[in-house]
DNA sequence: TATCTTAACTTGCATATTGCAAGTTGTCAG
DNA sequence: CTGACAACTTGCAATATGCAAGTTAAGATA
């Protein structure tokens, strides 16, 4: 054996830890997808443009390091599965935003396309340059999870709520 | 060829192309250490545990990234060169803190080992539970970078200054 | 001067990961 | 009974990674 054991979420340094489990390649783009509301296979499939078969890995992996929940649904009287975010799953917000903010920053989009966007539901203002915040800009407000809709001009004009993690708690 | 272009930082979805950037492996590591003063291959290297044809290769792609800057500095009258933070290298600092949050929160060490704190220089408190933030949970002050000090007690007692942007800003 | 050492690479080769394409399985629609 | 589809699995080729060893340039040592 050669390459180390990828995914090692073991060590002394939180941001190694964190690394390790949702560095691999592909995990943030699902992550980001899931947090948008995406839930089957098929459907990250072709909104993320990844081959089947490390699809396939990436899920089971995810699952198994407790980011995703695997739930079964009946689609007819059809059994399937669908892959939705836990708790440490959907805590994966606040690195999206950071990743958000930076890459909006310090990287240019390929044509001038619109920027991504926060709402924050109940005053209803946007995001200010600089990316998504914690606390709304507007309304000095923290932003709650289910407060926060994002804006992805290039895919819909449509604000998405952001999916809620699995099992939903009830309060 | 088979595998896509890896490092590609186009579309319009910043958070794709932020991981693009920053995704690959390694890449937060390095940062994370130059982060924290390493500037040198050999520190990097022995750092990380990284092998050194992988080292040089992202060192390679992360100065063509504009994520460092390679500098030429003199040891004695021998011309070497050092890795420093650029703009764009330093500005990751966000989805560092972001990281450790979530590392701490959601994996845990192997050894039970004393969190990482932030300290904030000009009133001398530590971040509490949840890891570090942007803005300093004791007197409420934004945390800038040079009143930010990293204490990692696995690896000293001694807090740690952020390694500033090159090239440094006369101000 | 000759040899040693060190930082910073480079090269070769074995292993691991990724991607593509094609096959499989279990429904369901017609 | 024949597709069609979601969700996989398998085989194979292309890349990436890791390890070990070699290279280069200059400073330190003898």
């Amino acid at each position: 054996m050669t390459a180390r054991p990828r995914g090692k979420a073991t060590g002394p340094c939180p941001i190694g830890r964190a690394v390790g489990v949702i560095g691999e390649r592909w995990t943030l783009l699902i992550l980001r997808n899931a947090t948008l509301g995406t839930t089957r296979f098929e459907a990250f499939r072709s909104e993320l443009g990844i081959a089947d078969n490390i699809l396939s890995d990436r899920l089971a992996r995810m699952v198994e390091a407790g980011l995703l929940a695997r739930v079964p649904y009946t689609e007819g009287r059809r059994v399937r599965h669908e892959y939705r975010l836990t708790d440490a799953g959907a805590g994966v917000l606040p690195v999206l935003h950071a990743l958000a903010a930076w890459g909006e920053e310090h990287t240019r989009a390929g044509e001038s396309s619109p920027s991504m966007r926060v709402v924050h539901r109940p005053c209803g203002h946007a995001t200010g340059p600089g990316g998504p915040r914690a606390t709304c800009d507007h309304c000095g407000q923290p932003i709650r999870r289910d407060d926060e809709l994002w804006v992805r001009p290039w895919r819909s004009p449509d604000p998405i709520p952001l999916a809620q993690p699995f099992p939903w708690k009830s309060r």
